[in-house]
DNA sequence: CAGAAAACAGTCATCGTTGACGGTTTTATG
DNA sequence: CATAAAACCGTCAACGATGACTGTTTTCTG
């Protein structure tokens, strides 16, 4: 009729890929604005503009959505990862510059999201395993990212392989603390561990260098 | 009538603290086993073996449960560090000693209750106000008890009152991976960072003996 | 074009939780 | 001892969430 009217979806599964897209974004912002207590499908629905009978035809029940909305957390997280971290110039890779755009990630909404799941799969067997299996592939992605940006220096008193497993906690832990600690707080703790991290990357270095 | 029946609580005072404290330790258990999420009155009312009608009694909302529970977790907390740091001899005081003494605590039930709250705050006005007062009591008596174990070396490149601001960081992040992570990863992180809090002490008391 | 299948919408009974209420027992007070 | 107050108990209606269901529209297939 009116040449304005865009065309509809044609394929199916290009329909379905869209609303279950729209329930999955729906869903990581209800668990970062209401929390994993306050998680419903009523809530999912009214976000994504979709009826409760769609949701239930593409998830089938609150558990299916909330593993599904577990692994589209988890991509978005690794997406901000690479993206941010391919934006880097060479040059400017040290560790501070590394860590503050870590902390970019974590700080954000995101992370908040992915905290919902993962507390909540602590008390809930079915997500536990979805959760565990995302953290292995996340640790994995983790590792070869980091081990591509800083090449391995010759002889260390320690594996630097273990560096994330030290950051990471350290970083996620202060996301924590970032919910009730001043701002001020937060960032004379993150200056502070932007300067040690330097401080032992040259150091490191250095090591290497005189063997 | 049977000599053998136990005399009455005879105050009022003392049953009422009795059962506000047998529905706090429920309340704790609860949060700690089934979580935020299915944390319920009912579910405390059966693990603290009291009707609703008592547990609304002496707690009018569920908010005001969680509240209370919230004090109470803290208290538990806070007993918990210093039952612990008081039992360790003047000798053993090194950093890696301590941090393992936090590690004992922070890996327990008390501290993922704790978690719980502090998580479901994020989205909770009203609990928010209370975590935030309650954190706060805690980095205090976190910093004097610090303050009072290891005496301030007199010249260092950082201010010494900012370690606790890393150490605890890292350490609720640890116990955030402790929940899907592999035992022996979490060991082997935690034997690093004890190694590296020694070093770092033994290099800052160095530098302080040479001024 | 006709039939099948998938996407989408809305209603229903069921269940658990919540907070309010009336009633009972125990302790305190004069 | 009598009365008041507090601790304690169980029931109630109201609410929201869940998952199963039926019905409608759009797309795919032959």
């Amino acid at each position: 009729m009116a040449a304005s009217a865009p065309q509809q979806h044609r394929t199916q599964a290009s329909r379905s890929a869209a609303t279950r897209g729209r329930i999955l974004d729906a869903a990581f912002e209800a668990l970062s604005d209401l929390g994993y207590a306050n998680f419903s499908t009523s809530a999912v629905c009214r976000r994504a503009g979709v009826s409760r009978g769609t949701l239930l035809h593409h998830y089938g029940s609150t558990h299916e959505l909330v593993t599904a909305a577990a692994e589209h957390v988890f991509l978005q997280q690794l997406d901000a990862y690479s993206r941010t971290f391919g934006a880097l110039p060479e040059p400017e890779r040290c560790a501070s510059r590394a860590i503050a755009m870590l902390w970019s990630i974590l700080s954000g909404p995101v992370y908040y999201a992915w905290l919902e799941i993962v507390v909540a799969s602590r008390t809930d067997p079915a997500l536990c395993a979805k959760v565990r299996e995302v953290v292995c592939r996340f640790g994995e992605a983790v590792q070869e990212a980091y081990m591509g940006m800083f090449p391995v220096p010759k002889r260390l008193p320690f594996d630097p392989a273990v560096i994330p497993s030290i950051v990471f906690p350290l970083l996620n832990g202060l996301a924590i603390d970032k919910i009730h600690a001043s701002p001020s707080d937060i960032d004379a703790t993150l200056d502070l561990i932007q300067r040690l991290a330097d401080l032992a990357q040259g150091w490191a270095n250095q090591e290497d260098r005189e063997s």
